[in-house]
DNA sequence: GCTGAGCGC
């Protein structure tokens, strides 16, 4: 399941939220978006774990917590394929 | 070196 997290510290890094997602349950990979202008964090990234009642889990139990000093909002991600651009080609 | 809603190249 892939999850939403949101209003990251700038700070924040994939290892960060890995570690921290792990303690609910096993992480498969945590992806925080990088600005390919800036090089810096955008502020949400995206964290795959493997059990969907881990996420759940950590869903209900990150979200609207203290994060790097900031408060973070873990959500369910929605597919990149349905956002479109230019990676994403249907046809 | 900064800001602060929302979805990844």
């Amino acid at each position: 399941m892939q999850l939403f997290v949101a209003k990251l510290n700038y700070s924040t890094s994939s290892d960060t939220l890995k570690e921290v997602f792990e303690q609910f349950g096993e992480v498969a990979s945590a992806n925080v978006i990088i600005d390919r202008e800036t090089g810096r964090s955008k502020g949400f990234a995206f964290v795959e774990m493997k059990d969907d009642d881990a996420a759940n889990a950590a869903i209900s139990a990150l979200d609207n917590t203290d994060l790097d000093g900031r408060t973070i909002v873990v959500k369910k991600a929605e597919p990149r394929e349905s956002r479109g651009g230019g990676g994403g080609r249907r046809f």
